[in-house]
RNA sequence: CGGGAUGUGGCGCAGCUUGGUAGCGCGCUUCGCUGGGGGUGAAGAGGUCGCAGGUUCGAAUCCUGUCAUCCCGACCA
């Protein structure tokens, strides 16, 4: 086993593949009976919750409430807005039953239950909520005076997706939807903005995910937005994931839902609206942008544990002691803090081998291993492994000088990955200005990296590039659009529009 | 919804062509040896073979139906 690696297949030989069997080695989720759903274990939904419990502080502090609305919205809200019904027709679970009756098969004798008390109007469990916090805010939004309303809710949809993977796409998911209502559309599109802005800086300062800014095309749009600002990153087989959305709705959801309000003038108006969200799909960007051929590594900010201290207790007779050790050194960590939160320290006492227990933390990507052995003990010294390093690589420091530096080892480890992230983006992207190398570029091999293009082609062009190549405009980067004009690689139009294509997950 | 495949102990699979009521690996339990490493020896626990019919003295094996899952497409956070 010396040179093993712990996940099979690794990267390069199944990426995919790869992918299920790091999730399945952390021990952070699994399939379920259920069509499409995962069962999220401890180590998964631990992440999910320090995403949470950030990203909640960060709404919190930009001025947003939570609140929480029905899981099951009325069929009829979903056929106000038509674009925005025509966009998840396709993806709705309805329910039309409220009762179910025991019914006993004459030949076999087993009783099955069968569905019964028909609703007259059935119910769409939410694939978003836009439709039924609109009517809420319907009736909440009266005068200039109620806005803006700025409301996010923790929940979890379901969207009936062909394809389920987890984390990435599963059925039933959970996320965050921000839905805001404004008086003008400068203050809903500052909003959109502030939010974009706020999701990139998540995903960097506590993920280690650099993001491409950007604003989807038409085509990529959510359905019934007018503008769709979204965070896109790249993970390690050079795909794009789309991490986070913020949409400006104009007054397309205020009007078909009649969001209206009397503004100063005494006039009857109708609100600026939005919406933004991400979900748990946020943990297998996570998982593809950092994790190796020895499974998951996290990020320090949003690593369930941070430090695991294994005791070595070859001898019996020093194993009493190590242990003290241990837990002393735990207890002296967990009293400090990195970034506000006390650090998240554990000592794995259990019985078993030393080995299979190393290796089940380096799967589950804890960022600092410790590990304490008589040798250590005499000369108050920790073994420390990094799991942003190679799995084999220790360093044996005074013990002392460990607790001085381990919020520095730590931010090391988050920057270690951003960086690596980032290089890879910066290599996996290039310009390109003749449609001849765009073409070729798609075929030359399965993910070929990005690509970034002086645009100003239309919405079906676009279409038919991307159908063609299997491909999309990820977004038209906020960053590119000031630089020099340059003719379309379509049109031959001279453009200061930059469009960044890929393939997607 | 179109094309392909599969459903056998917790997981991964063999057995099915040539019917005779289950077997392997991993994991799990107990005990021993080990102990800076995912080691090792022994002994155990655990399945009426997706479901429903049919053929047969007898079906995991043959036939029919049905359900589910997976892979390739169209859709998608």
């Amino acid at each position: 086993m010396a040179d093993k690696n712990a996940i099979t297949p690794t990267r390069n030989e199944d990426f995919p593949e790869w992918y299920q069997q790091v999730i399945r080695g952390a021990d952070m989720a699994e399939n379920s009976e259920t069509r499409g759903c995962m069962v999220i274990k401890p180590w998964g939904y631990g992440i999910w919750e320090l995403i949470q419990s950030d990203l909640d502080a960060r709404f919190k502090s930009t001025g947003h409430e939570n609140a929480y609305f029905p899981l099951l919205i009325p069929l009829a809200y979903l056929e106000k807005e038509a674009e925005h019904a025509e966009g998840f027709a396709t993806e709705c679970a309805v329910v039309t039953h409220h009762r179910l009756e025991a019914e006993k098969d004459p030949e076999t004798g087993k009783t099955k239950m069968v569905p019964a008390g028909k609703l007259t109007e059935p119910y769409v469990i939410r694939p978003t909520s836009e439709t039924i916090i609109g009517a809420a805010f319907a009736r909440w939004v009266e005068s200039y005076r109620d806005l803006p309303l700025l409301i996010n809710q923790w929940a979890n949809v379901m969207r009936w997706e062909m394809r389920p993977r987890l984390f990435l796409r599963t059925a039933e998911f959970l996320w965050q939807e921000g839905h805001t209502a404004h008086e003008t559309a400068t203050e809903a599109v500052t909003e959109t903005s502030t939010i974009h802005q706020l999701y990139a800086d998540f995903l960097r300062d506590m993920l280690a995910i650099p993001v491409v800014m950007g604003e989807k095309t038409e085509a990529e749009r959510f359905p019934g937005a007018e503008m769709t600002l979204t965070v896109e990153a790249m993970v390690q087989d050079k795909k794009a994931i789309q991490a986070g959305t913020s949409h400006f709705m104009g007054q397309n959801f205020s009007k078909a839902q009649d969001i209206s309000f009397v503004d100063r003038e005494n006039q009857k108006q109708f609100a600026y609206t939005t919406s933004w969200g991400v979900s748990t799909r946020l943990i297998g960007t996570l998982i593809m942008a950092h994790s190796d051929d020895d499974g998951l590594v996290l990020p320090p900010r949003v690593a369930p544990k941070q430090i695991v201290i294994i005791p070595v207790t070859p001898k019996e007779d020093t194993r009493q002691a190590i242990i003290d050790s241990c837990n002393a050194l735990a207890e002296t960590l967990s009293s400090q803090t990195f970034h506000g939160q006390k650090l998240r320290v554990h000592v794995d006492d259990r019985d078993m081998g030393g080995g299979q227990k190393k290796w089940e933390w380096v799967k589950k990507g804890v960022p600092l291993r410790i590990e304490i052995g008589p040798r250590d003990l005499e000369g108050q010294k920790v073994c420390l492994q990094r799991r942003d390093q190679p799995v084999r690589d220790k360093s044996f420091i005074d013990r002392e000088e460990f607790l001085r530096e381990v919020q520095s080892q730590l931010d090391a480890t988050h920057q270690t990955l951003l960086e690596r992230a980032t290089k890879l983006r910066e290599e996996a992207t290039e310009q390109c200005h003749e449609l001849s190398a765009f073409e070729n570029h798609w075929s030359s091999q399965e993910n070929p990296g990005w690509l970034l293009t002086p645009w100003a082609g239309s919405r079906e062009q676009e279409e038919e590039l991307s159908k063609k190549h299997k491909i999309s405009i990820r977004c038209i980067p906020l960053q590119e659009q000031e630089e020099a004009t340059a003719p379309c690689i379509l049109t031959g139009e001279v453009t200061n529009q930059w469009a960044l294509w890929g393939r997607s997950y």
